[in-house]
DNA sequence: GGTCTTGCCGAAAAGGTTTTCGTGGGCGAG
DNA sequence: CTCGCCCACGAAAACCTTTTCGGCAAGACC
């Protein structure tokens, strides 16, 4: 065995494959030495090539175990042109949907064996997701998911990710790119349903914000319902998703007395409309029954622990990263372009009941027994 | 110029050099051949070495600009032995904190020109932040940090990262690793004070899980400030940080009459004691006073509006990077082990109050006038 | 006028892996 | 016996950048 360079033998020898005491510094090169093979042989195990007798596969397996081998992910990121790493935009927001998608897709790539890198933006313009992916394929990821956007943004995301393989989740969609998202519509019919089937006589709505997909989809679910079962469309009441704009909503829907029913585009918007309602001293469900969006853990302990439209949002996460597999994967021939959809489900709390008037009287309130 | 390899002349003609159509796909060498320079010159502009001529260095931006050039990371990290990415362990919890923290580590790294990569673990268990640390490991992370863990976890990562840079941050720490953390006892002294400077007797407590060191350090704080005033001390009531258990522990404070003032140590878990001390009957703040710990933003919308101990995790993030930058820095000498301790504020909101028999009577609940 | 610095730049090696090509032995078929 | 195939493995090229070394001018100094 002949090395050219004695610096590298001096140096291998006196560490990874002499001592053996520094961890993950051996090179694939001592690991070779060590089984008394080529590295070529060693890379042939690793990448589980045929064609390498089994006692061999062996020897070269107890080497790169003694010598706690771990190949050079640069090394091999240079050579065969992939980084095995995604990007992901993240939306900084306190939102719980975000961050759990975030965490699914992680655990999901890591088990196909991408690594996961982050980019986060504080505003969702226009430019701070051009330089969130720029910034992320500086680093060369194989491919985009952009978590939340608006609608605006998943072009801006098209547009920067050039030929890179890109997937928006939860949030804007556009033509341009593949995005799993939830079935808003059907949500928000069901929420409506749910109101409406209780008996009330119609449902008022505290949406998102208008340049949200999601809350617009949420808005002709709601529409829709009430279309469909020849209910009065009121206004809608536009908020933020936040607390603070639900709370504001929420003290003009409690001002009118003929409102029983208001269906709610966040948990967090109706938290704010239950405060409001609270306050103004107009009891729920009694009075005013209330549903929300989102299915939050929190949501089970408002007051009164509120009825919603769960999301799922892990299996959100991991179906978008699904759809970028597939547009990474070779095999695929079709141009990814499609839309998952994730049909939500209603979690009945209470929250919402059949409104005072009609008959079915309500049980008083009794602490635990119906927590879902 | 002469290139060694036909092959590889071809194929740069044809794209990068050539066309110019497609993007970041040309290499140095066809920057240097456009500038009509040395590759190694276009290497020395990149990296803002001295002694390059001034209209050299503008010809070379100018085919960089030209071709789109972006340099290839993988070789980079290749010869430079520094993949300029730093690993996350995220802890897999719709907690509001660990989010805010992630977020703002990422935006900090990357205005330091550090790439983000995470790996989340499910579960705070030895076993899982070992696993977490391997993988980022493969990734050739040059240092850690592991969000919200548990004391033992702390170990646990110093053990799996051996040599590498490595910093805890919000949750356990252990004297082996450095840490960012919200001094939880001057916090928990803080809310414990204020209740009882507003006349209660005594502070009731509903703490975190054991194996938490926040938990702990937050019981701490709350029985020393109980000690300094001479209140007596009665039993901790312990939760999981969870609106679930606040609601259990709620129930059992409800029950006692002589409970005035309860300190949760989570703002989820002041969630659940609310709606049990709701569902019993008890008004908060007239017969209870409830303070939280963390500021979440929710809280001030709960019923009544919580008042908190604000934590600026943010901040906490961004010294938590700045910690293991230092770590990083080869100029700084001392083996960094610090422990970075950031004080946190009291927020305070209707939910606490004096007693009702103190004389001081209540202000009735006028919904926004007092709303911070 | 020769030696020394200093500014500018190119040639070549190094970094660790995968890929392509090649080689030799064993073995069944003609 | 020879042709050709398959198996097991090694040699070398390729991937793209940074770093080290060295060359070459121009000016400063003795």
């Amino acid at each position: 065995m002949i090395e050219r360079s004695g610096g590298a033998r001096a140096r291998a020898a006196n560490r990874g494959a002499g001592t053996g005491r520094s961890t993950g510094r051996s090179i694939m090169r001592d690991v070779a030495a060590r089984a008394g093979v080529s590295s070529q042989t060693v890379s042939r195990v690793i990448n589980g090539h045929p064609y390498v007798a089994d006692d061999t596969r062996q020897r070269v397996l107890a080497a790169m175990r003694e010598l706690d081998y771990q190949r050079n992910p640069a090394a091999r990121a240079l050579v065969t042109r992939r980084s095995g790493t995604l990007g992901i935009i993240g939306y900084e927001s306190p939102l719980y949907g975000p961050t759990s998608m975030l965490y699914a897709i992680e655990g999901a790539a890591r088990s196909a064996g991408y690594f996961v890198s982050v980019a986060s933006v504080r505003h969702l313009d226009r430019r701070s997701v051009l330089d969130a992916a720029d910034w992320l394929r500086r680093q060369s990821v194989e491919g985009l998911i952009a978590i939340a956007p608006k609608p605006a943004m998943a072009g801006a995301l098209a547009e920067a990710a050039g030929e890179l393989a890109a997937v928006t989740v939860g949030g804007g969609c556009s033509d341009e790119i593949a995005s799993a998202q939830i079935d808003n519509v059907t949500g928000a019919r069901l929420a409506t349903r749910h109101l409406l089937d209780l008996g009330h006589t119609t449902v008022h709505h505290v949406s998102g914000p208008d340049d949200w997909p999601e809350a617009e989809e949420r808005i002709r679910g709601w529409r829709e319902a009430l279309r469909a079962a020849g209910a009065p469309v009121p206004a809608v009441l536009p908020g933020d998703w936040s607390a603070s704009t639900g709370y504001q909503q929420g003290e003009r829907l409690a001002a009118d007395p003929d409102v029983t029913a208001v269906f709610c585009a966040s948990d967090q918007l109706a938290l704010g409309v239950l405060r409001a309602l609270h306050e103004a001293g107009r009891r729920v469900p009694e009075d005013v029954s209330v549903v929300g969006f989102d299915g939050t853990p929190d949501g089970a302990h408002f007051l009164p622990p509120l009825t919603s439209v769960r999301q799922d949002f892990a299996e959100l996460g991991r179906r978008s990263l699904g759809l970028l597999l597939a547009q990474l994967d070779p095999a695929e021939q079709t141009p990814v372009r499609r839309r998952d959809l994730l049909v939500p489900e209603l979690i009945s709390r209470r929250s919402a009941a059949a409104p005072c008037g009609t008959g079915r009287p309500l049980r008083a309130l009794r602490p635990a027994s119906l927590i879902g």
